[in-house]
DNA sequence: ACCTGAACACCGTTCAAGT
DNA sequence: ACCTGAACACCGTTCAAGT
C-alpha cells in the first residue's frame, strides 16, 4: 500500500462523482476536450473503471444533460404564467452560462436519438403546464413553445459575443479594411461599443438585450392569448 | 499506369472539390461522421494530399462553413425591410434543413475563434444594412438582431421533431407511463398529432410553426419601430 | 467474481524518406 | 521541389488475463 492510496480511495467512486467531473472538466475546456481517459485521470481512477457506473461516452453525456438541468430552478408557485415563464427561462440562462456546451449536447443528443432526455422532458413539461394554467389554448402553447425555442438564424446571440476565452483571431481584418466591408456590422459596432477597446462585441450588455427578446416574445404572446 | 488512374486524376483536387466532399459527407452522416481520411477516401486519394488545400481540419470546417452560407439568396431588392428580412431568414432556414450541421459547426467556431466567419459576418452586415435601410434606429437594429439570433432556451425547435435519422429510443416509456410522468407533454402531444403514429412529434408542420414565430417577432419589431 | 492492462480500430497531424 | 508512407500521440471500447 503506496502512500496516497487511502486518500484516493477514501470515496468511493460513484456515477455522481464522475459526472461532476465530467461537468467539472467540460465547464472549463469545452466538450471537446472531454475524454473518459481524463475524467478517470481527473479522478486518479483506471479508464475501465468508469465502465462500472456509466455504459459508454454517450450515456455519460446524457447523464451530464440530465445534472446541469436539474440545476434549472422549479417553477415560482403562485405567481401569474408570465413571471413564472420568465424566471424559469432566466434561470435555464444562468444555468447556460455555468455550462455554455449544454445546448449543443443536448442538441446532438437530439438528433442522435430523436428524443429528448428525462430532466429536459420533465423541463419541458412544465413549461408547458406553466402556460396551461396561465390559460393558454393548446394550440396556442403550442405556438408558444415552438418560439420559445426556435432560433431564428440557426446560430445564437454569442456571435456578437467578446468570449473571454478564446484568443484573437490571428488573420483579423485591420479595422479600415473591416468597415470597407461590412459597413453595416463596424457602424453598430462602434455605436455599441464607444469605448472601442474591441471593433466586435465590447460594451454590449447581454442580460439586457436577452431580456428584451424575452419581453418581446411575452408580450406578443399576451396578445395572441388575449385575441384567442 | 492501372486501370481508373486516369479517371480518379481526371479532375484535379482542389480546395472547391475537397469542400464539396466534406459537405455531402456531413449532409448525411453529421459533423461527428467526419474525418480528414474519410474525405481523403471519398475523392480517392491519400489523407496527407488534403493538407496541400486545407491547412487542418478546423481550417476546412471555416471553409465549409463559408460554402453553405454561400449558399443563402442575396436579400430582395426595392422591397419593404420585412418581406426582407422574412425571406432572408426562410432561405437560411432552407440552407440550414439541407445541412443540420451547419449551426453546430457555426457555433463552435464562434466559440473557439470569438469571431465568425467572412461569410457569416457578411451575411449578418446585409442583414443589418436592411434594418437600417427600413429606418431602424442603430439601438434597435441593435435589439433586432440579438432577438433575430436569440434561442431562449437554449436548445433548438427540433426537441419536438421527429427526425427521420434516429431508430426509436431503445428505452423510451409505454405511453402510460409517459402520460403519468409528464403529463402537459402528452397532452400537446395528443392534440397536435391526431395521428397517433409517435406519441411525441408527428403531425406538427414545423414550417408553419417557424413562420409563425417569425412573424411574432417581425411584428413586434414593426412595433418598436413605429414608436421610436 | 471483480478489476484492469494490453490491444484494437480509429483519429489529426508531423516528419523524414522517397521520387 | 514535390509527394506520401510510416509514425506519433491521441481517442472509445473490447476482451482476455490476472487477482
Amino acid at each position: 500500500m503506496q502512500p496516497g492510496a487511502a486518500a484516493r480511495t477514501r470515496k468511493p467512486l460513484s456515477r455522481k462523482r464522475i459526472l461532476a467531473a465530467a461537468v467539472a472538466l467540460a465547464d472549463d475546456g469545452g466538450v471537446a476536450a472531454l475524454s473518459m481517459r481524463k475524467i478517470a485521470a481527473a479522478l486518479g481512477v483506471v479508464p475501465m473503471a468508469l465502465y462500472k457506473h456509466v455504459a459508454n461516452k454517450d450515456e455519460l453525456l446524457d447523464g451530464m444533460i440530465d445534472a446541469v438541468v436539474g440545476e434549472i430552478d422549479p417553477p415560482a408557485a403562485g405567481v401569474d404564467w408570465k413571471p413564472a415563464v420568465r424566471g424559469r427561462v432566466l434561470s435555464a440562462r444562468r444555468m447556460l452560462l455555468r455550462h455554455p456546451w449544454a445546448p449543443g449536447v443536448i442538441e446532438a443528443r437530439m438528433k442522435a436519438r430523436s428524443a429528448p432526455t428525462p430532466a429536459v422532458l420533465g423541463y419541458l413539461d412544465s413549461m408547458i403546464g406553466i402556460f396551461r394554467a396561465g390559460g393558454f389554448t393548446l394550440d396556442l402553447v403550442h405556438h408558444a413553445m415552438h418560439i420559445m425555442g426556435s432560433r431564428v438564424l440557426g446560430f445564437s446571440q454569442e456571435l456578437f459575443e467578446d468570449s473571454p476565452g478564446g484568443e484573437p483571431d490571428p488573420d483579423a481584418l485591420p479595422p479600415e479594411q473591416m468597415a470597407a466591408r461590412y459597413p453595416h456590422v463596424t457602424e453598430l459596432a462602434m455605436a455599441v461599443a464607444h469605448d472601442a477597446e474591441s471593433v466586435v462585441g465590447a460594451g454590449c450588455d447581454d442580460q439586457l438585450e436577452f431580456e428584451f427578446a424575452l419581453d418581446l416574445m411575452l408580450d406578443g404572446l399576451e396578445r395572441l392569448r388575449r385575441a384567442s
